[in-house]
DNA sequence: TTAGGGTTAG
């Protein structure tokens, strides 16, 4: 009986009637073990297989061959390779059933190194791969990407006449796909005689894989009408449901949706994850989570899904509540989902929480992952600390492209261009080819950093030698380093020159130049072209009519805010945010709605006394409203970079140094207020704006004054 | 044999 539930379901069944016998008194034989381990492997049962495994060890069953195969196929299957391999090497005797079981394990567990290992071992040995060894190995080499070898396999089974085997085919199919040669799948699906569920959900999923997604949902529609597909498995709605969110078609998406529910199959954990991740994508946050909350099973990658879904959408605030939650409910987070709240400490700029996320990775071995150490990089970064993203990226065993380009954008946005370009040397030496990316990180780097003969120069190169054609976001790059190092003439050349139409972002980086630089007439013609190309945006009023302020033009100034008020711009409210002792504080400027705010004000006003001793007067030009000038004053005074500096003033240890974060330009009179404040405090405080970052550290900024 | 969650810039 515990054989045939063992065979054929339920598995669980054949377990309970194992307990029921040795509960009863009846003695298990070394015939019944197999059979109730391949039930614990079927389910994946940790706990049920580790017990019985005692239960062989003190029968002295330890050695026998069949049982012992079990095992390491039972501890291959959820993921403990290294107990199976324990019982595979104990074994004096091993079949070549244990040698599949152990390279199936490798296989699914992406240890392809050590997959090729066992079966050059195994051949040593003197057996020779059958069909099971080749079904073992496909998922290994599609999941490495290892096209060549994946070549040399489909020859093997082709000699060996394993080949027109439905299962042996669908993995081969699977490799080719999973290596881009989406039409060696096409091929393969095409002359396979016999296909069943499996091999059409795989072709979908080469489809999806390829980029040729829109095909892959055709080819379901087919499947649907010519009946191919009676009632699709989960795994085949899963595919579907991604390929929609690839496509970012929500209402496919929702028709799908609609057909699952109809299946039944919405209450498939995966299927409703993918359904989940889906709405995110499409950008339906809301919709994302609500689906998440009705939810009755939830597990790490439904929680994963929807903490990266939130901070895909700008909600990073939600994506950290989300994750105390999952931390009540008990559900341990895996590495996608450190994945995605290090993208949310970045943004809200939570380095304590970054740190003990950190801690966390290492304990539980994701920093061997190179994605994680990226993104732990730009959290240091991010966080204000470019010399720990550094550490990280220098501990690092192995390096992708996108390590380097972030450790280059983080000198780039700590105004560190030198670095930058050194880091983009070493690159060069060990062999990374830079991306487009690279150079977007590079070029920021040097403009930010005042290296315009550097950036003109590795912009040359970029096109010459690299052979990368620049982007809208490097020719942005080259006209914010132009503009800002003063060659207004050659910037405005240079755009005109540029083989695409410039888009508004172009004119508004020689617009802001041209407030640097206080030059009115060129600056009136680029605001022409700007309103001209529409939509304009609200930073043009706000350069213009700054730059009319600054020359004392007041009529001028005063008639671009009217026309800005008449197109209907409003200035969005400028919002910084710190973080003390875990939790993130946000602050409105103006906002008075703080517990503290009155000692907020009190501590500002006292501050603005001790700066006007030592010579600070207030940058009026700031303020747009039609008030008085004592007024401007106190408007400026309520900026929310000040009441956040204020607040960690008041509230953090006065041994630790002060990171603020905000949404936008940090405007000229909180520059020069906190130069002063680090005077009278001697307090260090960095500044990350929504350009770049700002050391401010006695009486002087990192950035010199330069932004 | 197929499969759900993920890093850089903008």
């Amino acid at each position: 009986m515990i054989r045939a539930y063992a065979w054929n379901g339920p598995f669980e069944k054949a377990i309970d009637l194992y307990y029921e016998m040795v509960e009863s008194g009846v003695r298990p034989t070394k015939y019944t073990y197999p059979f109730v381990i391949k039930a614990c492997s079927a389910l994946q049962d940790v706990e049920n297989g580790v017990e019985i495994h005692e239960h062989v060890k003190r029968k002295g069953l330890d050695g026998d061959v069949y049982i012992c195969t079990g095992l390491v196929d039972f501890y291959a299957k959820c993921g403990l390779l290294v107990e199976a391999r324990q019982v595979f090497d104990g074994m004096c005797q091993r079949d070549i059933v244990a040698w599949n079981a152990m390279i199936s394990g490798c296989s699914v567990n992406g240890l392809y190194l050590e997959m090729m290992g066992l079966v050059l071992e195994m051949q040593e040995n003197g057996l020779t791969p059958n069909s099971s060894t080749i079904v073992a190995i496909l998922p290994g080499i599609a999941e490495a990407n290892k096209l060549r070898e994946g070549k040399v396999v489909h020859g093997y089974s082709m000699r060996r006449g394993f080949v027109n085997d439905v299962v042996v085919d669908t993995g081969i199919l699977d490799v080719y796909a999973k290596c881009g040669l989406l039409n060696y799948g096409k091929r393969i699906f095409r002359v396979m005689s016999i296909k069943n569920e499996i091999t059409r959900s795989a072709m979908i999923g080469a489809y999806v894989t390829c980029d040729s997604t829109q095909e892959g949902l055709e080819l379901f529609e087919q499947m649907r009408m010519e009946e191919d597909i009676g009632s699709p498995s989960p795994v085949m709605l899963a595919t579907v449901v991604r390929a929609c969110a690839k496509l970012n078609d929500l209402e496919k998406g929702r028709k799908i949706h609609g057909y699952t529910v109809k299946l039944r199959s919405n209450l498939d954990l995966m299927v409703s994850n993918t359904l989940l991740s889906m709405y995110a994508k499409c950008g339906r946050i809301d919709d994302a989570l609500n689906f998440f909350e009705e939810m009755n099973l939830k597990d790490s990658v439904s929680f994963s899904a929807i903490i990266a879904g939130c901070v895909q959408n700008g909600h990073a605030e939600e994506a950290l509540r989300i994750f105390q939650k999952m931390q009540l409910s008990r559900v341990d987070p895996e590495s996608a989902t450190v994945m995605g709240i290090l993208p949310a400490c970045s943004h809200l700029a939570a380095l304590q929480l970054g740190v003990c996320t950190h801690g966390y990775s290492i304990v539980r071995g994701f920093t061997e992952d190179i994605s994680i150490c990226n993104a732990l990089i730009d959290m240091y970064s991010k966080c204000g600390k470019i010399d720990i993203a550094r550490i990280v990226f220098d501990k690092m065993n192995k390096r992708d492209v996108v390590s380097w380009n972030t450790m280059i954008s983080g000198y780039g946005v700590h105004g560190r261009g030198k670095e930058a370009i050194q880091l983009f040397y070493n690159m060069q030496t060990v062999g990374q080819m830079p991306d487009e990316i690279t150079f977007i990180g590079l070029l920021f780097a040097c403009s930010h950093s005042g290296l315009v003969a550097e950036g003109k120069y590795w912009f040359f190169r970029m096109c010459e030698e690299f052979k990368i054609s620049p982007r809208m976001d490097h020719y942005l790059c080259m006209v914010d380093l132009l503009g800002r190092g003063g060659l207004l003439d050659e910037a405005y050349r240079f755009i005109q020159n540029m083989p695409c139409k410039p888009d508004v972002r172009i004119w508004s980086a020689l617009l802001a130049a041209c407030r640097i630089h206080k030059h009115i007439i060129l600056a009136e013609e680029v605001s022409n072209k700007i309103q001209y190309l529409g939509p304009e945006s609200l930073s043009n009023f706000v350069l213009l009519s700054n730059l009319y302020t600054t020359a004392g033009r007041w009529d001028d100034a005063a008639h671009v805010r009217v026309k800005q008020k008449d197109s209907g711009f409003k200035k969005s409210p400028g919002c910084s945010w710190i973080e003390i002792n875990g939790v993130v504080h946000a602050f409105v400027g103006g906002d008075r709605s703080h517990p503290q705010s009155a000692k907020i004000n009190e501590k500002l006003k006292e501050l603005s006394t001790e700066m006007k001793k030592l010579g600070y007067s207030a940058e009026l030009s700031f303020v747009y409203q039609d008030v008085e000038e004592e007024e401007k004053e106190q408007i400026l005074l309520y900026h929310s970079e000040k009441l956040a500096v204020a607040f960690a003033l008041l509230n953090l240890d006065p041994s630790k140094s002060i990171l603020v974060a905000k949404n936008l330009r940090v405007c000229v009179d909180c520059h020069s207020t906190l130069k002063y404040i680090t005077l009278i405090t001697k307090r260090e405080i960095t500044v990350r704006d929504a350009s770049r970052f700002h050391h401010f550290r006695d009486g002087i900024c990192s950035c010199g004054d330069f932004w």
